[in-house]
DNA sequence: ATACACCCTAGGGTCTAGACTAGAGTAAAG
DNA sequence: CTTTACTCTAGTCTAGACCCTAGGGTGTAT
């Protein structure tokens, strides 16, 4: 009768946000336990009920796994947003994990250096004796050969 | 009596094998549970006996790991040594394991991009409104922003 | 009315590389 | 003989991010 009947927001069940945002239920509701997304409202029957908030929620959560942000550290970013923190606190997250992407590249970098080294020695033919690659693994001069 | 008794090997408990080689106890028996290690032989008791093999085993696996290998990659190689395969195996999941590496290096690179470039447009004072952090992450505009 | 797609909960399983615990037996040193 | 150090098995726990199953109930189209 009264506007305030109208829903604005469709009414979206889990099936629905889950491929709008190109996750899968289960998902969804793992989200939900672990403090992602707020308890949705239940219908009647006790179906979650969303809105498209919650598909705009899910492409934040993507997007910061993306880059590389784990799901405690995306329960901290969102908390900011919702509730409202200070820059300082964004700014100490992404700095501690440029720091981390910094360490995993360097080590990513060293193993690729070595082994790419090792690679190339190793001539591919002929019986693993004498294979640059198991040799270097056996006798451990892995740091002399690239440094 | 004879020299076949002699015991060139010294014979040397679990918790030997693991400090030399520098891992823990526990390690030692989970990489035998993992195929890494043979059964060991057993005293009276039921103790673990090794000889000096074994710690040049557990090095090789140390090294390997150093490299990014897996176990599951690392029984491989040591299978490889074990019975003689050929080079262009020990070249198979060595090349494998370079493009994943490399795979690894570009995607962490990527997001080093992304978040290091917000990262340097957040001021970082004040409330989290207008935060390019938070903004990026809700609005979705990163691929624009970095590439 | 019935087929079919969708949803619910509770709980277990996956992968990686171990760490840690309990409860018991064994070895070496004083 | 007693203390201390070591070892055994079996099992549980961690983090990270889910997937899958069973055994139901619901909603809608024909």
């Amino acid at each position: 009768m009264s506007p305030m009947n109208t829903q604005i927001q469709p009414i979206l069940k889990i099936g629905a946000v889950a491929k709008a945002a190109g996750v899968s239920i289960d998902t969804v509701r793992f989200y939900e336990g672990r403090g992602l997304l707020p308890s949705p409202q239940r219908s009647a029957a006790g179906y979650r009920l969303y809105d498209q908030s919650t598909i705009e929620r899910l492409n934040f959560i993507g997007r910061a796994k993306g880059l590389g942000f784990t799901l405690n550290e995306i329960v901290l970013l969102l908390d900011l947003q919702d509730k409202g923190g200070r820059k300082a606190e964004v700014k100490s997250i992404t700095g501690a994990k440029l720091e981390q992407i910094d360490r995993k590249i360097e080590d990513l970098q060293r193993m690729r250096s070595v082994l790419g080294k090792l690679n190339g020695d190793c001539s591919g033919s002929g019986s693993v004796a004498g294979c640059p690659i198991i040799e270097a693994l056996v006798d451990g001069d892995l740091d002399d050969c690239c440094k």
